[in-house]
DNA sequence: TAGATTGTTAATCGATTAACAATC
DNA sequence: TAGATTGTTAATCGATTAACAATC
């Protein structure tokens, strides 16, 4: 196998996707895949799925495809998430709570059993068997557990302070709902979820579609004006 | 102005970033920017800010900067905020209802007035202000209302067939926040949220940095032990 | 006017695709 | 063996950046 330095960028950014289609198919019962079937189902050309793959290792075998077993396998421990590490939700608001309820977050390599909170009516309780904990109770639960990484689920106008304090209590990575842009040490690691750009993008394409056809519809009638006139 | 007839993709994605931060910048009272500026907010190129800028309109005037304001209007303008078209919640379990209560859909330029559930328990209720209704007045309500986006917030199981059942009532959009990957007419646009790849992704960057901390101590290790037999 | 900053062109850099030898 | 499909190289394509004339 050839030595690859870098994995570039955009690969990297697929890497979750390819993870979760080969998860996908091993669900459903799939043994045997191939590069074709992989880039069709994923929207992709199939020497992009090879080359992409060769840079993670030599998943596949000549002539016949790629084991799907051998791939999950592959992939997730480049992922890690065979060597869960804790995770804790901070801020059990509508959205906190829904990925509470319904992330499975064992599936991604993480172990979680507290979410902390501000407001006395949730503090105390169970959200899918995971403590509800005081906000005030962080940074001892930090120095008992050592979590790795937090979801960030509080109000904006709390997010910095928040993060701070989860920074200073050893966590290394953010999973950053808030849509505030974090200044943090660049040891910290930080995933913005900014979904709210993909509604936009949304709204984009169907006033840019809706634009076309009228500008054609235009078109078509200055056509039939003037052939009307010859 | 240069016609610039295709925006490329790259380009395209950013625009909701670009529209965010200067409405950000807008409501925190800022009247005027540059390319610098907003690049450095955003971890661009300044450069790569007027590239981009450019493919849209010319919003800038030389030697001052870019106006907040009509740049606020026109990025709007182009991604259609303020020609509000219909929106509907399909699905009103905990994400559901976390969208519902939490999302300003009218920021984005939609205007919701009902969900959709199938759950007796929650029909017929409101959450902030809107109509859950049952499922089964869907087909009513669109011919009705013809709304043009539908947030998919339904279960796995029952995803592609709500869509289709949409599809079929004239609804042009989807938000998909299901996971399945949808097959739909080209004539639909959808756009899917998967935020679990982030959390995969910060999965694996913190593999990565722990795996290189561990390589760079053996190899300091294996130097430390080479200098004492010398 | 002098200083600042745009919009655009051209150069560089990175990502995707096509082609094919290697081999199961 | 013949057919299939990989991993890799090289060619193409697209995106980013640097540089600068235009001009407020």
């Amino acid at each position: 196998m050839k030595i690859k330095l870098e994995v570039p960028n955009a690969v990297l950014r697929r890497l979750p996707r390819y993870y979760c289609e080969i998860n996908e198919m091993s669900n459903n019962g799939v043994v045997r895949t191939s590069s074709e079937i992989l880039a069709t189902r994923m929207g992709l050309a199939a020497s992009q799925v090879r080359q992409d793959l060769s840079y993670f290792g030599e998943f596949g075998l000549k002539g016949y495809g790629y084991n799907i077993y051998e791939l999950k396998r592959g992939l997730g421990r480049i992922i890690g998430v065979y060597r869960p590490s804790i995770l804790i939700v901070v801020g059990v608001g509508h959205l906190g709570h829904a990925l509470l309820q319904n992330f499975n977050f064992y599936q991604e390599g993480f172990l979680i059993d507290a979410a902390f909170d501000v407001s006395a009516e949730i503090v105390g309780t169970k959200v899918n068997e995971i403590d509800v904990l005081s906000l005030d109770a962080l940074d001892d639960y930090c120095r008992e557990n050592h979590p790795t990484v937090a979801v960030l689920t509080v109000p904006r106008s709390v997010a910095q302070e928040t993060a701070d304090r989860l920074v200073a209590q050893g966590v290394r990575g953010l999973w950053n709902f808030t849509g505030v842009a974090l200044r943090l040490p660049d040891s910290v690691f930080v995933e913005n979820v900014r979904f709210s750009d993909s509604l936009l993008m949304l709204r984009y394409r169907i006033t840019k579609h809706d634009e076309d056809l009228r500008r054609q519809q235009l078109r078509m009638q200055e056509q039939r004006r003037k052939e009307s006139l010859k």
